[in-house]
DNA sequence: TGCTAGCATTACGTTTACGTTAAGGTTAAA
DNA sequence: TTTAACCTTAACGTAAACGTAATGCTAGCA
């Protein structure tokens, strides 16, 4: 058994325009089969756009999740220089480790943030039901 | 004592262009005093630069970012419908929380090949003093 | 006095990531 | 058979985030 998808099927589950999709393909970042002239996505396709989603909502360009793919491709075939991966994936994870930081700083502003608008709220309430200058 | 700062001052702490400063000015993300034509920057300005850039880091536009400070003001001011500013934090957390799920996956993705590339070149070394077809 | 450094504005250029027609081929139901 | 719902390519449009001139003011200094 082997699942396939077409590209409506793709943009319906993950949210996202056919256009977009095509202009993944365009970029580089999935290469479908073809059927005629029709695209049929296979699995591995489909795991690629959730791993390009996935770097998109980090932020990462196109160009740069097309390097990771490439990267990771390169690695499994063991054709690169694994010394050269290896500072590359440690650039990486530096910056995700920042990303992770400024995370957690804005969860904890937002929770702040949060906490004084309910102290608001609960004052408003409170002076609502009783005279105004209390 | 006031410190206030340079445009080339702030430039050269964040490692960003004067070029991307007052374009920052332009979309409403600082708004510096004048001397003459010259902007002076007070600490405010540095911060909200600062949070602008991580902001940034994170992926979110200038425009977001933008909103962002507006309704922080706002909360300050309490003029905004508090409920409404609950609603959007709410919003920013679960995105956030969606960034860091992403992050901890793809620093998995990145601790896994990193051990593997670390193996293979075990492997190469190993093989690299011993003849080739030990 | 003329040069250099640092600030300014205006405005056009560029890259990225798609959106948006335009124009058409294929299949299936009415 | 025509209408609708899919799919395709090609190509122009657009918003964001600056880069990059081009031009000009001003202050210090050899």
């Amino acid at each position: 058994m082997t699942t396939t998808f077409t590209i409506s099927d793709l943009a319906a589950e993950f949210g996202i325009t056919i256009r977009a999709i095509r202009h993944y393909e365009d970029k580089g970042l999935l290469c479908p089969r073809r059927e005629g002239t029709n695209r049929v996505f296979s699995n591995r396709d489909r795991v690629r756009l959730k791993l390009a989603l996935r770097g998109k909502r980090l932020g990462f360009s196109l160009a740069e999740i097309r390097e990771m793919f490439n990267l990771y491709d390169l690695a499994r075939d063991e054709q690169l220089l694994l010394q050269e991966f290896l500072v590359k994936l440690e650039r990486r994870r530096l910056l995700l480790e920042q990303q992770r930081e400024d995370i957690e700083v804005m969860l904890n502003e937002i929770a702040f943030f949060d906490s004084q608008c309910r102290k608001l709220l609960a004052d408003k309430d409170a002076t609502g039901k009783e005279p105004a200058n209390a």
